[in-house]
RNA sequence: GAGACGCUGGUGUAAUGGCAGCACAACGGGUUGUGGACCCGUUUGUAGCGGUUCGAAACCGCUGCGUCUCCCCA
């Protein structure tokens, strides 16, 4: 073991593993684009208050779990645990609930938590997600959950079902809370310790209880479909009429609550059923909800929202586990390799115009014998090796030998690009500049996979 | 945050109180220079700190990190 290790709960992206975290960025933020949610990017870090007020004082996320961020000893800045809150924090800080509703977002950021790490669990990781602010209707939950199953599809992931369950509006939770605390506190003596807290603190957690009595227990409690209003009752069967006709499959779940105290009615989990993840519990690859009443906890106007938000990490893994291919190979297809030992400086101006056109093309820097070298480029993972400064590559002429075919030809330095790409792709280059004549065709940042 | 179990070169492992070894990888050289082979050689480790002991990778304590069960949650 090294002296410095990562943090605890934190971990290095090598360069396959985060090429592939690339590719998985660019499924999502394109497919959230077509849905008309462009990327939003908020601070790392929120004055604490952001998160206290909008999870709920029950929540360990926002509360024990929550880095500090101090400067000089000034305190009361917290590393964000979730991505909801900032997005709306900003919202409203722009005045964005002036703007024409709904007002959309997406976001792709790493989040933190100081939990004690776990398979899948890290205290740092990352979240994609969508926000919609100012849409009540039932569509904006039918949307959001028809574009996480779109976007699962689309990724490859089959090992998972969606749980649907709705927890209520604000004035009917209120009264799901009275209901169900009165009916515990006449089985207080037999709950465990843990749910005779939540007893204090959400009560509607008690029904999610791991021990057996309390679910026994939890069996008989008042359901709360039965106590919500029955408007929560209608958009509920509007969402759940949505998915329908959409043929989206879905599980509801009556014990299915989040973690988050400002949901409201319509929360939704993608669960992960690889026997390899249901040992431990459940796992969700994403989850979200409604949140009708977290704008106006914040101090703005009665602007409903909905949202999801998923892990990367666990979707990442679950594809891995699933046998997808997410990581990408990182190396150079293009080796520049020399038989003269002192010629650095044109080993890279060979390389520029191959560079230009689009080949990854790394260099060996070395001295040592060609065979070595090209040993080496072959160790490297090259498909390609461009040889100067041997008998045969005099006079302005270089070797271009095929790898893997084990075929070379001798080419003119100004045919290099054409020789190497019968071979080798090219990659396509990210433009700041439209090209003369593209104007009005690619007016955001192209993907690089099209 | 609580409990349990772990931690030996880059990777995988051996050594159960008595010389830290092996394999792969990496690096260098050779095979008189266009290849992953082969040959020779080199580098790198007991997670950290302390204790017990003639002697510790091993036993004990603290810390760090990981895995599992809770908690919480993506």
């Amino acid at each position: 073991m090294p002296t410095y290790q990562a943090p605890r709960g934190m971990r290095d992206l090598l360069p396959e593993e985060a090429a592939g975290f690339d590719r998985l960025f660019a499924v999502v933020m394109a497919r959230a684009r077509r849905y008309g949610y462009p990327r939003i990017v908020t601070p790392i870090a929120e004055d604490r208050e952001v998160f206290l007020r909008t999870s709920g004082q029950s929540s360990d996320t926002a509360g024990k779990e929550m880095y500090d961020v101090s400067l000089h000893g000034q305190a009361g800045l917290g590393l964000r645990p979730e991505g909801t809150a900032p997005v709306a924090r900003a919202y409203l800080e722009h005045g964005l609930h002036r703007a024409p509703q709904p007002v959309r977002f997406s976001y792709w950021d790493p989040m933190f938590r100081g939990q004690r790490p776990q398979k899948l669990r890290y205290r740092q990781f990352w979240q994609w997600g969508l926000e919609c602010f100012g849409a009540p209707e039932p569509s904006a939950d039918v949307e959001i959950i028809e574009f996480t199953a779109g976007l699962l599809a689309e990724v490859g992931l089959t090992d998972h079902v969606l749980k649907l369950n709705t927890i209520g509006g604000a004035e009917s939770r209120e009264k799901v809370k009275a209901a169900l605390t009165e009916y515990f506190t006449k089985y207080r003596d037999e709950l465990d310790e843990d749910s005779k807290e939540r007893l204090r603190t959400s009560v509607l957690r008690i029904v999610d209880s791991k021990d057996p009595r309390t679910r026994e227990i939890a069996a008989g409690a008042p359901k709360v479909s039965d106590l919500i209003s029955d408007d929560d009752r209608a958009h509920f069967v509007a969402v759940s009429d949505g998915l329908d006709r959409l043929g989206i499959r879905y599980e509801v779940d009556p014990r299915k609550v989040r973690g988050l105290d400002y949901y409201t009615r319509t929360v939704f989990e993608f669960v992960l059923t690889d026997p390899e993840y249901t040992q431990a519990g459940e796992i969700s690859v994403a989850g979200g909800g409604r949140y009708d009443g977290l704008v106006r906890t914040m101090g703005g106007p009665d602007v409903p929202g909905v949202g999801v938000a998923g892990g990367v990490d666990v979707l990442y893994f679950a594809l891995k586990t699933q046998g997808v291919k997410v990581d990408e190979s990182v190396n150079a297809d293009v080796y520049v390799l020399s038989g003269d030992p002192d010629d650095g400086a044109d080993r890279i101006q060979l390389a520029t115009p191959l560079r230009e056109a689009g080949f990854r093309v790394a260099i060996d820097y070395s001295k040592r014998s060609l065979d070595k070298q090209l040993e080496s480029a072959l160790k490297h993972g090259a498909k390609v090796a461009v040889i100067r400064g041997t008998e045969e590559s005099r006079g302005g002429k270089v070797i271009v030998r095929d790898l893997v075919a084990k075929e070379q030809r001798v080419t003119r330095l100004a045919a290099v690009v054409v020789e190497v790409g019968r071979h080798v792709p090219k990659w396509p280059k990210p433009r700041l500049i439209d090209e003369p004549g593209a104007a009005g065709e690619t007016p955001f940042l192209a993907d690089p996979r099209d």
